[in-house]
RNA sequence: GCCCCCGUAGCUCAGCUGGAUAGAGCAACUGACUUCUAAUCAGUAGGUCGCAGGUUCGAAUCCUGCCGGGGGUGCCA
């Protein structure tokens, strides 16, 4: 138990005493938020002061009273309006400590209400390339699954691959029509790679040519709008003045976007057309949308050429992928892909209209939803399912099988409005017992604020991503460190530079979008990984020299001294490690963690700059200070292995 | 048109369910290596939390309106 809960349910009969329900005062308890005010700090005293109409410092004085705090706390102090400061007894402290040294999962409980839960992460379109955008799902997920597993949750990882939908149909159109041979035979997935971007650029090229005389279309109207809403006469009216401005404005940005879309659209022509031999076969493919579809359709309903070239295309696709995670040490317990889910998609869409839930529009079979537009559409026109349906058989499936509390999906922002569908249509479905939330995340930028690209345009590729990661951090290990081993130079190069990337990921609050930056993300200063491997490696440099039996040390700790203010605020650190872990999960956010860690890894900083532990001034000081160092170094490293991160001894 | 997200220091970002003087890191400037790892630490400077109202003991946080940016929006995933 730590201290915040156990602060906790020491208020909790007290506060019981002064309202029905005591939850929301218990959650105004939290730690300080500067050390002067003590360890801890009550707020609950103000609002129930309000409530009950009597003042917050009898309220707090009442509850300071009635609460018997002794066993835990050295000071209980009201201050100000009526806050109420709590601060840890050294013999409290020393207690936790000692029972988290000894304790693998350095004190660390295990829920007493485990769940089970189904993460659903990275889940990349195979024979696409993965890319920039792939990794935040894949990181991100994996860090909230193996934070449920530490704090004591059944967690089935599983990896719903793209391994069905269309772009297997483009794969096989390209396949059959612009193969290079030699390349397949060499290198097949680079090969299936390009015939995917190639088919990709004539299908490209033929929407944007339909669509170009559209736009243009629009952007003329938008113009004569935009000089329509100029030329009105001033109204006196302020009100209508106001709202011709803004339509004004509107219609400016609207054309503004029109523009910008047309240049993208020549640019995309111009693209195959300047190109004599890419024109030639744009000409000769001029139904290419349509065919690739149809290459779709044919291997849904069991062609058997498309069927057996799925069937060959498809390991090699899963082994392409399965590198990347060999090299970012990810393992999925199912990798249950929508080629899974295929026969079952009939039965959903069978069984929500024997309930009555859909209806047909436009050829269409739609579930219609309170609070959308849009209908959730799971067949369409010409019979195909969707990945809606997909999805819905996928929350079945876990259901039936896995008979899961919760589900988590790891997906893109831009699908969270899918994923609203999804869940109502689920909850009417009859799945409303379990817990489905979209862990949503931003959007990765490049420097200049625009999804991160390459100069050419492509999305970046996550190989060569990494490879870069581990190139930077090798040329800074090796200016630090020039006499450096080259197996530890690979190694360092590894572990600082996919720590570094993974770390960027994570740090950053999940829900906004954040910049891509090489410089930032292996910054050797600063919030980085780097900083807390560098923690890490300090502490093993003191055991080496100081040649102290840290394994001694662990089966029998002496009592903690707290010389400096500063072990006093490690110490209480350390001990909030569990804390952090119980904040993360409540919203899925791995920032939690990473800015516990932070902050562990910069108090750690100081008391080494502070306190000697080689020169300490007596034995018991020097083995206090070990144990802190020992629990610094096992907290940082149990908090990055949660992370996905991995340490170095040296560094 | 409708829906969602964002706007905090020069830059990149934190800021939990409303709490005490809004925080980091980078960049800038000043210091500290005969010392357990200087991949570090100490310090200075930098703010109208987009704007305006409201709710209240208290608002970056909640509500409304406005300004600015991004995303999504019936048969792609």
């Amino acid at each position: 138990m730590n201290a915040l809960s156990e602060i906790k349910s020491h208020f909790s009969a007290a506060l019981a005493k002064l309202v029905d329900d005591p939850t929301q005062a218990l959650g105004m308890i939290r730690p300080a938020g500067d050390p002067k005010f003590g360890d801890y700090q009550a707020n609950c005293a103000m609002p129930l002061g309000k409530q009950l109409g009597k003042p917050p410092r009898d309220i707090a004085a009442d509850l300071v009273a009635d609460v018997s705090l002794d066993s835990l706390c050295s000071n209980v102090e009201i201050a100000g309006p009526g806050f109420i400061n709590l601060t840890l007894s050294d013999a409290w402290l020393n207690n936790h400590l000692a029972a988290a040294i000894k304790d693998d999962r350095l004190g660390v409980t295990a829920t007493d209400s485990p769940r089970k839960y189904v993460v659903d992460y990275s889940s990349p379109n195979v024979a696409k390339p993965m890319h920039v955008g792939h990794i935040r799902s894949t990181v991100i997920g994996d860090a909230i699954a193996k934070v449920l597993r530490f704090a004591g949750h059944e967690v089935i990882t599983d990896n719903h691959l793209g391994d069905w939908g269309t772009q297997f149909g483009m794969i096989i159109y390209g396949y059959k029509h612009f193969l290079d041979s030699s390349a397949f035979k060499t290198e097949p997935v680079k090969e299936l790679g390009r015939l995917y971007k190639f088919v990709r650029q004539i299908m490209d090229y033929h929407s944007t040519k339909k669509q170009l005389p559209t736009t243009q279309a629009e952007l003329v109207a938008a113009q004569q709008k935009v000089e329509q809403l100029k030329a009105l006469p001033e109204t006196g009216d302020k009100k209508a003045a106001k709202k011709q401005k803004k339509e004004l404005n509107n219609a400016i940005s609207a054309a503004k976007k029109l523009t910008g879309k047309i240049e993208d659209a020549q640019a995309t022509l111009q693209a195959t057309e300047t190109s004599p031999s890419l024109a030639k076969i744009a000409a000769q493919h001029a139904e290419i949308g349509n065919a690739a579809l149809l290459e779709t359709a044919a291997l849904h309903a069991g062609d058997e050429t498309n069927l057996a070239l799925w069937k060959q295309f498809l390991p090699m696709c899963r082994d392409d992928i399965q590198k990347i995670y060999s090299r970012l040490n990810i393992v999925f317990d199912k990798e249950l892909g929508e080629s899974f889910y295929h026969d079952q998609l009939a039965n959903v869409v069978k069984d929500l209209e024997a309930k009555g839930f859909t209806r047909e529009s436009d050829g269409a079979i739609c579930v219609f939803l309170d609070n959308h537009d849009a209908p959730m559409i799971v067949q369409k026109r010409d019979g195909a399912f969707l990945y809606a349906t997909t999805d819905l058989a996928t929350i079945k499936y876990r259901m039936e099988n896995f008979d899961t509390d919760a589900s988590l999906y790891v997906v893109d922002h831009r699908q969270s409005e899918h994923f609203n569908k999804l869940f109502d249509v689920a909850d009417k479905w009859g799945y409303n017992e379990t817990e489905l939330t979209h862990v949503s995340f931003g959007t990765v930028m490049g420097k200049d604020g625009k999804p991160f690209k390459t100069r050419s345009g492509d999305t970046v590729g996550l190989e060569g991503l990494l490879d870069e990661a581990e190139t930077r951090a090798a040329t800074i290990a090796k200016e630090n460190n020039p006499d450096i081993s080259d197996d530890l130079l690979a190694q360092a190069a590894k572990i600082v530079g996919l720590g570094g990337l993974k770390y960027a990921d994570l740090s950053h609050a999940r829900t906004s979008d954040y910049v891509f930056d090489y410089d930032k993300m292996l910054s050797v200063r600063g919030n980085s990984a780097t900083y807390l491997q560098y923690g890490y490696a300090r502490v093993q440099g003191i055991i080496r020299k100081t040649e102290a039996d840290i394994a001694a040390i662990r089966q029998s700790p002496v009592a903690f001294e707290f010389e400096q203010p500063i072990e006093r605020q490690l110490a209480v650190k350390l001990l909030q490690f569990s804390e952090a872990i119980d904040e993360m999960l409540v919203d899925y956010r791995p920032n939690i963690l990473c800015n516990y860690l932070f902050e562990t890894a910069q108090l750690f900083a100081k008391f080494f700059d502070q306190c000697s532990v080689k020169d300490a001034s007596s034995d018991s000081l020097r083995t206090s200070r070990l144990q802190l160092c020992d629990l610094t170094a096992r907290t940082l490293k149990t908090g990055l292995s949660l992370l996905g991160i991995e340490v170095l001894d040296k560094m």
